[in-house]
DNA sequence: TCACATTTTTACAAAATTGTCATAATTATG
DNA sequence: CATAATTATGACAATTTTGTAAAAATGTGA
């Protein structure tokens, strides 16, 4: 999936270093020289991660973060500290402000594109291109393609196709198996920002998510919690009283 | 659940418009050409939320937000702003002073419903999303789901459905566990803020509570304080006599 | 632009939940 | 022990939530 990052940084000959390097592993770039630009830059378009230089122009990377964090739109955003400095006061200050991690300056655009992939991997799962597989399904986001294994385990898995929205629902739910997501969480996360459609609009999708998997024998995977919205599970949620 | 929202925007053709929509929504609308008129309206009735225009005859929507922000009796209240502007500033600005949200004009009357129901839905009481064990039942709010330790230490433990109203019910309960609640304060906090139920409404919860709890052997976790309320608690309340 | 595929909304049916009431049971108090 | 106060409980109607299909809207590529 395509990752838009956004790089805040003042100098121009290592923003430019880190955006080749990004935009070469396949990521949405968007460049800020300092954290005025960056807020106009999250107004228009959430990123998917945030590279935040320590020292910025006009504000502190720390307190930039923080207001990221306090914004209820900006702050599940991932963030990943670049500073040149090694006090450990620093990082544990990074931290604290809501970081998800930091890289000293220099470094290597190796390091650069794993630390990237570990923290996406961690706090966004279903941006991270990693197959994933629960319940006898197997769903892999580079191909697009999404397997059912059969009953007889000798015969190769059978391949389900979706509709490009109930991919991305069903990558989502996958992703972040066992919770419950509101509806809203719902539009907001697969759908994407800024999108106003009606809630009940989640259920028509989950309802054709449903057929497609009910139709290869596997009924109880998306699941309904009254009240609150829905559930990828591979526990069943019988009832208790019989 | 009748939300009250004051509009208060002194062009007559926008209130109108406004008034419609959410009336069509189905909440309660009251209207306010100026802030003197809508001080006056909140001194009455004391709106659920706010939409507030920019530019007001008799005073900045910005530094009307800020006084209703400044007393007690209206701080907590919702703020959206109405703002033509574009200017990233004031849109800084109007978030930095308390609003909760802000809408350009023009925008669509379903852009207006929407943004009116996030901000709603975010000011929704939220408690800790960490599971709580207690007395052999552990409640997990992320996945919705609660269990209870069988007997047989061997079988995994039993999950059990509970309504919406059950599960937040027992979720407070099991938050502040070992204290007594009195009915109002249940319907305050489980509830939520200004709901009109009688008080005897808790008792048939409690009782659909407690029977769900029994079933599966855990009789005496909630318990009645006479006179009081109800009280979660692992200590048996035996009588003196047996 | 048209045909086609997908998405969103709408409308109604089905199911589950909820609040209230009437009445029974229990407890406190003199 | 009698009485009043409080709580427990079951039933039921009203409301809310969800499922479902079909219509309307939207987007897409030839």
């Amino acid at each position: 999936m395509a990752v838009t990052i956004l790089v805040v940084e003042d100098e121009p000959a290592i923003q430019e270093l880190i955006a080749l390097n990004l935009k070469k592993a396949g990521h949405m770039v968007l460049c800020a020289d300092n954290a005025e630009h960056a807020r106009k830059m999250i107004n228009n378009v959430l990123p998917d991660l945030v590279l935040l230089d320590w020292m910025l122009p006009d504000m502190s990377g720390l307190e930039f973060a923080r207001r990221l964090r306090r914004e209820e739109r900006t702050k599940a955003i991932p963030i990943i500290m670049l500073t040149a400095r090694i006090q450990e006061n620093d990082k544990i200050s990074g931290l604290e402000a809501g970081a998800d991690d930091y890289i000293t300056k220099p470094f290597s655009p190796r390091e650069l594109i794993a630390r990237i992939k570990a923290v996406l991997r961690r706090r966004l799962p279903e941006m991270s291109d990693e197959i994933i597989e629960i319940g006898g399904l197997k769903l892999d986001p580079i191909t697009h393609r999404v397997y059912v294994n059969t009953n007889d385990k000798l015969l190769k898995p059978l391949e389900i196709t979706l509709g490009p929205t109930e991919f991305r629902l069903l990558h989502f739910l996958m992703a972040y198996k066992e919770r419950v997501h509101t509806r809203a969480q719902l539009l907001d996360r697969v759908w994407g920002d800024h999108v106003f459609i009606e809630d009940r609009t989640v259920d028509v999708h989950i309802r054709r998510l449903r057929k497609i998997l009910e139709a290869v024998g596997k009924e109880n995977l998306v699941q309904t919690v009254r009240g609150t919205g829905y559930r990828f599970s591979i526990e069943c949620n019988m009832d208790n009283i019989e």
